[in-house]
DNA sequence: GTCTATACGGCGATAGAC
DNA sequence: GTCTATCGCCGTATAGAC
């Protein structure tokens, strides 16, 4: 029997489906509350399934956070691309780049797309966790972030190296939290304050970092 | 049997080597990856003294997270009179603020003690969980951190209510990505900074919130 | 009351038959 | 690709030793 194809309007295959299922459990309740069970009874197919297509459960999981790495790492290697052309010969202002490393995360969590938001919620869980906040970050996210932290050398010649990494860490920690989503602010603000008015947290952590990083590299070290 | 009294010297009591045990573990791997058997292991008991005294494994959990609380939260409180006291009639500066929220947290983390530092990461972990994130921080921490924003109102009187909380949520992202203790940052930069200089990295918080938190909060809402 | 040894029911991931 | 069986480990209850 030949295997449907699959058009545009026609469910995701089963494989897809998987990712899906796991991608959002896992992002909202970690890797090891999870059980296949639940992701395959959730994507509509046999529990053995998972394992024929992805191996180990932990497989399934590395396979689900390298989905969409590399499209998340072009739309922001583009957007520093393009600020550090915009600057020309001059160097660029830490405003352009914090603007280009937050602005594409703010328009993908600001879509509507649920997969994408449950990948940033996963990428919270990751960057907090010891078996892969070092690991996994590293693996995919090194060469951008590096790319980054160079684009601020430029902007901050006399800054302190350590103020800068320093600055990275805040700034990844404000976002991860973000990402997140936890809904706490909202419960702390007595629900005058979203934590999904995502445009809004997005806009502030822009001027929010950038003035922190221009605070700590400037001074003298402490 | 009289039990044993407890003198300085001595090894802790059981029930006291499970909470320790449970704190580390559950740090380091969160609350589902750990079993009641590497716990109990860990404490050098047995098995079912974990039931014993604390009942089901979710409630130990809990139970190791109330121990800390009312310490840290006294600590913090206090720090927050002081910082009040002496602004005396006028308002607090948003600097003498964060330097109350942030140095008695910064003089825990620094300390030898291992067990206060396991506390903070799962603090950090807690922070993050989308089971924990909202329920259990409002639950133990509402009173301060309501105490804290009300400083910041009267330091910041102009400011946006909505930017007030967003500012609270970044200082409380980069902290939590502190207390995590990924061992990130040592790799990012080649060793060249360490995650584990506590010292600077709570020096530098403070500077790059404060000004992050002066930058939001005075402009035009965006 | 404190603690240990053991047992139970259940569900986990995964391998092998189909 | 699919289904079923297996085996191990899980949290917890219990019976009794100290």
């Amino acid at each position: 029997m030949a295997k449907p194809a699959e058009t545009p309007e026609q469910k995701p295959s089963r494989k897809t489906r998987i990712l899906d299922a796991a991608e959002a459990l896992f992002a909202q309740y970690g890797f090891d509350a999870v059980t296949l069970r639940q992701i395959t009874k959730l994507a509509g197919v046999d529990v053995a399934l998972a394992n024929y297509h992805f191996g180990p459960k932990r497989d399934l999981f590395n396979a689900v956070l390298e989905r969409r790495a590399d499209v998340l790492n072009n739309a922001r290697h583009t957007a520093l691309d393009e600020c550090l052309a915009a600057a020309g010969d001059e160097a660029p202002t830490v405003d352009a780049i914090i603007e280009a490393y937050l602005g594409p995360l703010g328009k993908i969590h600001n879509s509507a797309d649920e997969g994408w938001r449950h990948y940033l919620a996963l990428i919270a869980y990751v960057n907090n966790s010891h078996e892969y906040g070092g690991e996994f970050m590293t693996q995919f996210f090194n060469p951008l972030v590096k790319r980054f932290i160079e684009a601020l050398r430029l902007a901050l010649p006399e800054a302190d190296e350590k103020a800068i990494y320093w600055s990275y860490h805040y700034l990844s920690g404000a976002l991860t939290l973000t990402f997140a989503d936890t809904g706490r602010l909202d419960v702390l603000s007595d629900g005058s304050t979203s934590s999904s008015d995502t445009k809004l947290g997005y806009a502030h952590m822009s001027s929010f970092v950038t003035a922190g990083i221009k605070a700590i590299c400037a001074q003298e070290t402490p």
